[in-house]
DNA sequence: TCTGGGGTCCTAGGACCC
DNA sequence: TCTGGGGTCCTAGGACCC
């Protein structure tokens, strides 16, 4: 049976929600903005037709802002994960494996609906996920990822495909790669398409009927990457659909300061919060860490006095207790922490992650049946009264801090919080 | 003045061992 | 003058993804 893989890619997904819950915003240029509403993470059609990029911070797009009044969001990470969920759920009835790949992207295996017209069949799917949710799909279908991936992009392009694009038929393969930049290919990005390029390869066709010598230098620069990236795009599958999301290898928690921070006690406070945040994902794997990690930097975009330290610490007994974690995070802190630095950015990294069972140690002193408990009641009470309801006194609950990120231009959240639910009239 | 966050995989090179 | 060979494990860094 050959195989078919579809992929399913939310149309501007952060702008969509926002649409979804305030349609006066159908047809205007529309952008979402990234935490401390720093840089653009999503963009409409409109905004983009003004010349708006993707990642532009927002201080030099002001005057495009105004003289279109394009309409600007902060993250609403509640809502996009919440509408996210709800059109997998969509997604799921349409194939018997399904993978979601990303906030807004999912591959279904399509392999053996070949008798299906699927070109028709990816059109359902859209109709469906529309009318149940709200959000426009695009929809690629081919015989590797690779190829889903460039059929989805044309299905974006050209508007004659009704946001479908089949490249399983006979037809259209070689132009349709063609008409593929390489940096534009799954795998792809500026290092290696530079490389490409100075190699004469310019489109995904180029790439790949590659001869024989051509090959192997891609496979030096590129190694097995690269080599998959042709089989790929030859039309041999190197990638299937995951349907169980893997266990977690490692865990990070980091944010940018709103304003630049020198001071000791507070970047203890937000390390703490940032410890917290992390310890929760640890405990939702069912996992625990015995490597912890923590890191500070002052603006990456001042290069003359610019200053970044790492430090990290391996734990006698591994572990996912809150309070416990953040001991250790403080005393790796305080080696790294140089004075007079103004830090915008810090964070802490979990790594060697084990799954829930933990490995005692002779001299260890703690309760760890006791810890347990009191994490399964924090978790227990902050999941049914809301995120943050209980805390540990070391992040400053309550406090306005310069630490802090600002979300000023946020929507409701209406899907998650009672009091913020929309309201017809 | 102002510039996000969280991941994965692969490779090269060093340390160490027999 | 001349200085083995190969295996494993770990880490840092690069490149990519969304």
């Amino acid at each position: 049976m050959s195989l078919v893989f579809a992929l399913a890619d939310c149309n501007n997904f952060y702008v969509s929600c926002e649409r979804v819950f305030d349609p006066k915003l159908e047809g205007k240029p529309v952008v979402v903005l990234s935490n401390n509403d720093g840089c653009v993470v999503s963009r409409s059609n409109e905004a983009r037709a003004l010349g708006i990029k993707m990642g532009a911070p927002v201080f030099e797009i002001s005057s495009l802002i105004k003289k279109h009044g394009i309409k600007v969001f902060s993250s609403n990470y509640a809502l996009y994960g919440d509408m996210s969920q709800r059109v997998m759920e969509c997604l799921s009835g349409f194939a018997k494996d399904v993978e979601v790949y990303s906030i807004d992207e999912a591959f279904l295996d399509l392999s053996g609906f070949a008798h299906e017209n699927l070109s028709d069949y990816g059109q359902r799917i859209c109709s469906t996920v529309k009318k149940w949710t709200g959000i426009p799909l695009s929809i690629g279908i081919a015989e590797t990822k690779t190829l889903a991936k460039i059929a989805n992009k044309i299905a974006k392009k050209s508007p004659d495909s009704k946001g479908v694009f089949d490249l399983t038929g006979p037809f259209c393969k070689d132009k349709a790669l063609l008409m593929t930049a390489v940096s534009d290919i799954w795998g792809v990005g500026s290092s290696y398409s530079a490389f490409l390029e100075r190699n004469g390869i310019k489109n995904a066709l180029l790439l790949r009927d590659a001869d024989a010598a051509l090959k192997a230098g891609i496979k030096r620069k590129m190694g097995v990457w690269g080599a998959r990236i042709i089989d790929e795009l030859k039309g041999i599958s190197c990638y299937s659909v995951e349907t169980r999301p893997q266990p977690k290898k490692g865990i990070t928690a980091s944010r940018t300061f709103k304003h630049p921070v020198e001071n000791l006690k507070e970047l203890k406070e937000a390390i703490a919060t940032y410890i917290s945040v992390g310890a929760e994902k640890l405990r939702d794997e069912n996992a625990v860490t015995s490597s912890i990690s923590v890191f500070l930097m002052t603006s990456r975009f001042k290069v003359e006095d610019f200053y970044y330290n790492l430090k990290t610490s391996e734990l006698p007994v591994a572990t996912s207790d809150t309070g416990e974690l953040i001991g250790y995070a403080v005393r790796c802190l305080e080696e790294i922490y140089k004075k007079g630095c103004m830090y915008k950015k810090a964070g802490i990294m979990f790594k060697d992650l084990s799954r829930s069972c933990i490995q005692l140690s002779l001299f260890d002193k703690r309760d760890r049946k006791r810890s347990e408990r009191l994490m399964q009641t924090l978790d227990a009470i902050n999941l049914k009264m809301g995120s943050g309801t209980v805390s540990y006194a070391a992040t400053a609950p309550g406090k306005v801090k310069s630490w802090h990120t600002v979300f000023e231009k946020r929507s409701p959240l209406y899907t998650t919080n009672w009091e913020q639910i929309p309201q017809v009239l």
